[in-house]
DNA sequence: CGTGGGGTTGATTCTTATCAATTCGGGTGG
DNA sequence: CCACCCGAATTGATAAGAATCAACCCCACG
């Protein structure tokens, strides 16, 4: 199951064709394990691979000069990370396991024979890329204009919308330090913001779990958007490769 | 001239041959004036077009609940705004005039058109996309961990890269509010900031032209890497279309 | 039982926002 | 050519928000 998750993110985009998973599928051959904390590649280093994360979460994060982090996304499994870097030499960023974690390496030059014998793929991993800097758009947004508590409030739903939809808590795999790293907060300052959350009655918190006690304040509150979410982002492409290659598969 | 910009901006990536030239060429028919500080389309409105700068500023932003702005992106000549709301129906930020401008709105559809003639100018689209991306990356960088005066530091070596790579000093043609609204901080900030920096011996002012005055200081001063903005940007799958089609054009 | 890492809390300091007043500069009309 | 006007930039004073420093708690783990 964890072999079919960059396929179900796919499919969030397109129904995808039986030729079209199993090439998806070869990106995913060779997986791996990492332990948390542990740095799958640094920034600087050649960018000769892609990774695909299956199992667990990581992000990738620049540390400055003056040993300051900043965490810019957060992935979840199926997600393709470095795919901004198919224009570059070397990394921009670190790629870093936030909890142990299985990711499957594979070379650029596999995604390029995966355009060329599908290019319907090609629009589709230019959709996700359009996706993730929407993401990354209202990351900036948040750095930029809201104050600490909306900071947090904002990505609480943010990771509750990715992780867990439909239920009214979910896991935070990540340390409060890492929030702060993604937040431009510090750690201290992300505890706080925590407990303010929760003595306003926005969110309750045992352990890692967070329960979003009410989802809508906590939505107005944040300035949350869901459009920028949203799945089965769509466009007119796919029409024309659907009626071609018959064999469209069902979720 | 103008109508060459989008041309010009695309050979960072790659050599076109005649035939992507023409097909460029067709996203830059409808040219049209807007004064500076008019919306071009704001964010929520259907997204049922892309536009081609050919003249003058632009920036991407968005206002918040509480009338705060943040502003995503600055566009120059040759960039193509939009290209991240491929995906989806409606707008996710405002595209506004900094300056008057010239610009050239072009239907979805069209793009679909030229991807289906010249392949590879799908790629050099997620090339752009991706170098977009990371532009957004070092911004969230910006926002999250440096202090004000890194901040503008940095902006100002990024324009002025982007701007006027080989001069001393270049316009920047922008207010300090909208300076304030890409950097999180306030006008009379920006301000201040500005004298700092100037006071260090860094940089001069003179109206709205600024003289980088020790651009070794402000570029380790502010930790600004070069490389994300490189140009020439390239990658493996432009080999294959160089075989192919014969006409090249050099520069 | 100790040990250590993460989380919490309090006290203080620093950075940046905000408010308010003043100056500057470019354009307009007399 | 000068007086005026307006928006933008500057400067100063004050206030709010978040960082930092330091102590302590909690709990998982050996």
């Amino acid at each position: 199951m964890a072999q079919s998750c960059i396929i179900k993110h796919f499919r969030d985009f397109a129904e995808l064709t039986r030729r079209e998973i199993e090439l998806l599928r070869t990106l995913e051959r060779d997986q791996r394990s990492y332990a948390a904390g542990e740095t799958l590649r640094a920034s600087g280093d050649p960018a000769a691979v892609f990774f695909t994360l299956t199992d667990g979460w990581a992000c990738a994060s620049r540390c400055l000069a003056d040993g300051e982090r900043q965490v810019m996304d957060v992935f979840l499994p199926g997600q393709v990370m470095g795919l901004r870097e198919i224009g570059y030499d070397h990394a921009l960023s670190d790629f870093v396991a936030i909890t142990d974690i299985q990711a499957c390496p594979f070379p650029k030059a596999r995604l390029t024979e995966v355009f060329d014998s599908a290019p319907r793929l090609a629009d589709l991993f230019m959709l996700t890329l359009a996706r993730d800097q929407s993401i990354l758009l209202e990351r900036v947004v948040n750095l930029g204009r809201r104050s600490a508590e909306e900071r947090v409030a904002h990505f609480l739903v943010e990771m509750k919308t990715r992780v867990a939809p439909d239920a009214p808590s979910f896991q935070l795999r990540m340390k409060q330090g890492v929030i702060g790293d993604a937040l431009g907060l510090s750690a201290v300052h992300v505890s706080r913001t925590l407990r303010a959350l929760s003595d306003r009655g926005l969110i309750s918190k045992t352990g890692k779990t967070v329960r979003i006690d009410d989802l809508q304040a906590l939505i107005e509150f944040s300035d949350f958007n869901p459009t920028y979410l949203q799945r089965n982002v769509r466009w007119a492409r796919q029409s024309a490769a659907e009626g071609a290659e018959a064999l469209a598969v069902n979720r």
